[in-house]
DNA sequence: CGATAGCTTGATTTCGTTCAAGAGAAGTGG
DNA sequence: CCACTTCTCTTGAACGAAATCAAGCTATCG
């Protein structure tokens, strides 16, 4: 049952809504004033707080402002309450955090309708997502599902990319995001000796290319499906008007392609002064645990040695011959040219 | 001269209007309807535009949906007239991404600082920012310096940084963003025999460590100060409290941040095909546009054997032998031990 | 003035690339 | 369906680039 505190201090306003919202489902809690209520805030920990703005000694800005500082409390959804909406007013309250601005008198329905949307909207926001690719992914399908986001996978086209098409190439504009359905996707660099190297692997539920579309830039690299897959294009406006016009979405996006760098500083750092035996295994798990996410029976990896080389940043012939190291070491095994791995411990920490 | 753009219906209010930013020295164009108005933002290009919701046929809601869609109109600066401010309108407006909101009636003061702040703030976040750590650092600098931007570095404690002391470590929990009054510092990853990987220069004007911030975790690199440097220390809330309040400023740090990925992406494609001679080449550019990024007489890098090599991401040995042979080709020269570059041109476009 | 850290060069070794070639597997077309 | 090409995988041998080890040199600092 979620829980949600009331600060107001006219007692009448204040236990009306109480009410209100026992009845529709909700625990409450009240508070008089703003210090009892940041002290009732920090205490039970709410899932929302509903304060009023006009209160004597600390309004609800200072409260919002409290609550904010403090790491326990600065995540509860927070809507204000107040009487004559005056226009600095609520911007004042929206630069410092608040949720929503509820204009007093109001239907029951109005408030209702907004608690609930806001706690629906920090479900999702709130819900910790991996810190790899997969994560933007999930977010964005998480919101899709709930209907905050626009996109509906039905309303746009779906199509078969056959093997070693490509979805776009460097130096092109983005003009849609990609979404995938089935099949597998890799994103590449070219060098100039036209060497790949291989940024991000896709697999099915991924979203593909949102990067250059937050950035507004051209595509610095090429997507190709390696395997037939069947994808639905989005335009970029579905995409851009989310993220560009939601804060806890944006905030999550930063937060996001922040740990992406981190990942990529990870990789740098391991190219630089690790051992090819090492990147190897590291490219493995990675691919495995990309490909073979949810509970698949198949522990095999399926795709080509070519574009695991590329993927470690080596020639394939000295892929082949670390697989086959491996391989006498019984640490992976391999059946019909597909990859299993025996003993993903042993691979994820290599004494050398 | 900034010209703005004034949609209403209303003759007698459009003309006042009109009236009054021309006094104040703005050039005005007008439209009655919302559909004159779209026309004329596309065909005018104004510097804002200032439009009534409730409009006969096409409403303000409207023509805002319609000039985000335009890439020519996307990004100008558009404030709302209201008559009474009704909660969900004005959710609406923002979420569609107007920029502020004014209900009649107003003063005149309260139209034209609205006017002038929106304008400010667009010529901030509107300038190009190179796609380099720089960027970040001068976009920050020029918010401070706008005033938007709240932090006063005269109000924070300036630190004296010796040489090798580190400003933040592995593990630690940003407390703090950092600015660089003077010196340089360099941020490195460890590997596990010690080694280390320099992910990051930072010189003069720079602001250090706002990633970790930003994404709300821990330091997965070390930064240390190469030379005698000069920090102000900003405490994290001040950087967050202006990054996640304000869309424009979020979504620059959206791009800013994917920027950092793309470069990444890049230093990993070269570090995993490229020779040694044309990474040492490209690491010598890199630190040279970095710290000698203003026009100053010294053309020479003054860091250490060492640290360049731990930004190219090679022993020291090989980076010095790099070195001895762009000597002998007068690519570079080398005097008291500094390095002087005697050709750009040559060290970017080596031919292997 | 000695000591220590940073820079440079030489010799040796190691790891990974490249070239070469064969064995399977998988399409392709008559 | 079979002979054909073509692609992928694999192993061998030779080569080469960069790391490592070693040692001398130079600048800097107490």
């Amino acid at each position: 049952m979620r829980s949600i505190l009331i600060i107001d201090d006219h007692d009448e306003i204040r236990e009306n809504i109480a009410e209100i919202l026992d009845l529709a489902g909700y625990k409450t809690f009240t508070a008089e004033n703003g210090k009892k209520g940041v002290e009732a805030a920090i205490k039970q920990k709410p899932d929302l707080i509903v304060c009023d703005v006009m209160m004597p000694e600390l309004d609800g800005y200072g409260v919002l402002h409290l609550l904010k500082k403090n790491s326990l409390t600065e995540n509860i959804p927070f809507i204000f309450l107040t009487a004559k909406t005056e226009r600095s007013d609520f911007r004042k309250g929206m630069g410092m955090g608040a949720d929503d601005y509820i204009t007093k008198p109001f239907e029951d329905t109005e408030l209702l309708d907004a608690i609930e949307m806001r706690l629906k909207k920090y479900d999702i926001l709130h819900s910790q997502y991996p810190s790899n690719e997969k994560g933007a992914t999930e977010m964005i399908d998480d919101l899709r599902k709930s209907g905050l986001f626009k996109m509906e996978m039905d309303n746009y086209e779906s199509m078969e990319y056959q093997k070693k098409t490509s979805l776009y190439s460097e130096g092109k504009r983005p003009k849609f995001l990609f979404y995938l359905k089935s099949g597998k996707v890799k994103s590449f660099r070219l060098h100039q000796d036209g060497k790949e190297y291989i940024t991000n692997l896709y697999s099915v539920g991924d979203f593909i290319g949102y990067m250059p579309i937050l950035e507004n830039k051209s595509y610095e690299d090429t997507a190709e499906a390696i395997e037939k897959s069947e994808i639905v294009i989005i335009p970029r406006e579905e995409f851009t008007d989310l993220v560009f016009n939601d804060m806890t979405i944006a905030t999550k996006f930063i937060k996001l392609v922040s740990q992406n760098v981190k990942e990529k500083e990870q990789r740098l750092l391991e190219l630089a002064y690790g051992s090819l035996r090492k990147r190897v295994a590291r490219a493995l798990s990675d691919i495995y645990s990309k490909f073979n996410s949810s509970g698949e029976k198949s522990t095999a990896i399926d795709i080509s040695r070519e574009d695991i080389a590329q993927y470690v940043g080596t020639a394939t012939e000295s892929l082949i011959r670390t697989l086959s190291d491996f391989k006498t070491e019984k640490i992976i095994e391999i059946k019909d040219g597909k990859i299993h791995i025996n003993n993903i411990e042993k691979l994820t920490n290599l004494p050398y």
